[in-house]
DNA sequence: GATCCAGTTGACCAATCAGTCAACTCAGCT
DNA sequence: AGCTGAGTTGACTGATTGGTCAACTGGATC
């Protein structure tokens, strides 16, 4: 297999950061293709189209952030503290990209879901997918930490999408408010959301 | 004053159904004029930009809302009623527009706000404005039942938080999966949220 | 060193984009 | 009747869009 090329992995991670920060409708292909460093003609021998594009992007961003996923939510760390963990790693990832960019982003996923999802029935389905399984994270605590008393949630799966609702409409305003103090503000309302006493959170 | 002309009327309604049927860097300015059977110049006779079009669009379109809103919660309903009614209200708007048009297409100024706030500071300030306003009636609503001893919210505004994050996120939800029955638990999600017991929803 | 082929290049295309403009229409006013 | 000016019209512009293509490059295999 002659040469090796990392032009696909350019254009994805491109294509990640000018639509996380722009839109997905108001980035070009040339756009990403001048970012990435990579010319037209390179972009349409790997993907099919700007949609296909997209769509890989969105799952490459996925296995990304799945991997400290795993850590974070790992069974053996008390429930609570997975979602307290979780907060505190996406307020340092916004803040660490407000830095960059001088404005707060929002989710990705949700945010290019929310746009193109009547237009783009693949992409639709990616973040639909995508959402699904960042779900199972919160489900899964969330029934671990009703197992051992420290919430009330016989229904986990319920309190999980009432958690990502508010988590998602959070994200969004953020986004739309350019206010970082949405999302430092997510984990104590997550944690009211759940009814967690504050007895329960010591050390967390 | 020579000639009257709905013409302005008819652009702001042929956006807002556009955009909201699709996106708003998907719609042209072509299609805009095409659906209000207007022509370009017209166009450009009332609005200085697409971006100015869209603004007195979301602001039109709130205006035709607020009076719906204020019946709905007024004061001289219970507090939960308002509620209540609201979500009943909302379901029925994007139940029939699911007819119209096919699809869930949640909530028209989150997502245009969502899609443009980092491009066009005009549009995202107007949305933000307008989420601000709805946010009033969810916390007047709030403090009144807190008041009235139906449910726990000695901080109204930050429980109002709360709500109009679920609110929003279970909306974007509902668009990305095109799922109405997202929108069809709001309400049982809400009152849960709000901590409300069972039997204050008698007759509700 | 000939062959192979994944990867690269930049010119190219038709379609569409937001926005412009000068000419035109026509109801109300004097 | 003639003037005024808000509203209308459709052709037009230059830039940009997503996507195509034939020619080319260069490391690996035989």
């Amino acid at each position: 297999m002659p040469r090796v090329s990392d032009a696909k992995q350019k254009l994805m991670v491109a294509a990640r950061d000018l639509i996380w920060e722009s839109s997905y409708g108001a980035t070009s292909v040339d756009d990403i293709c001048v970012k990435a460093d990579v010319r037209k003609g390179s972009f349409y021998h790997f993907f099919k189209s700007k949609s296909d594009l997209e769509i890989a992007a969105l799952e490459a961003d996925w296995q990304e952030k799945k991997a400290h996923y795993n850590d974070i939510f790992s069974p053996t760390v008390p429930p609570l503290q997975r979602l307290s963990d979780y907060f505190d790693l996406l307020l340092a990832k916004q803040t660490e990209r407000q830095k960059a960019c001088g404005a707060i982003l929002g989710c990705p996923f949700c945010a290019v879901g929310t746009e193109v999802s009547l237009l783009d029935a693949g992409i639709r389905e990616k973040v639909h997918d995508i959402l699904g399984r960042l779900a199972k994270y919160f489900e899964s605590a969330i029934r671990d930490a009703h197992a051992q008393g420290v919430i009330n949630a016989p229904d986990a799966r319920a309190k999980a999408n009432l958690l990502i609702a508010y988590f998602q409409g959070t994200m969004a305003q953020a986004r739309i408010e350019n206010n970082l103090e949405r999302i430092a503000g997510m984990k104590a309302g997550a944690f009211e959301l759940l009814g967690v006493q504050p007895a329960q959170l010591a050390g967390v």
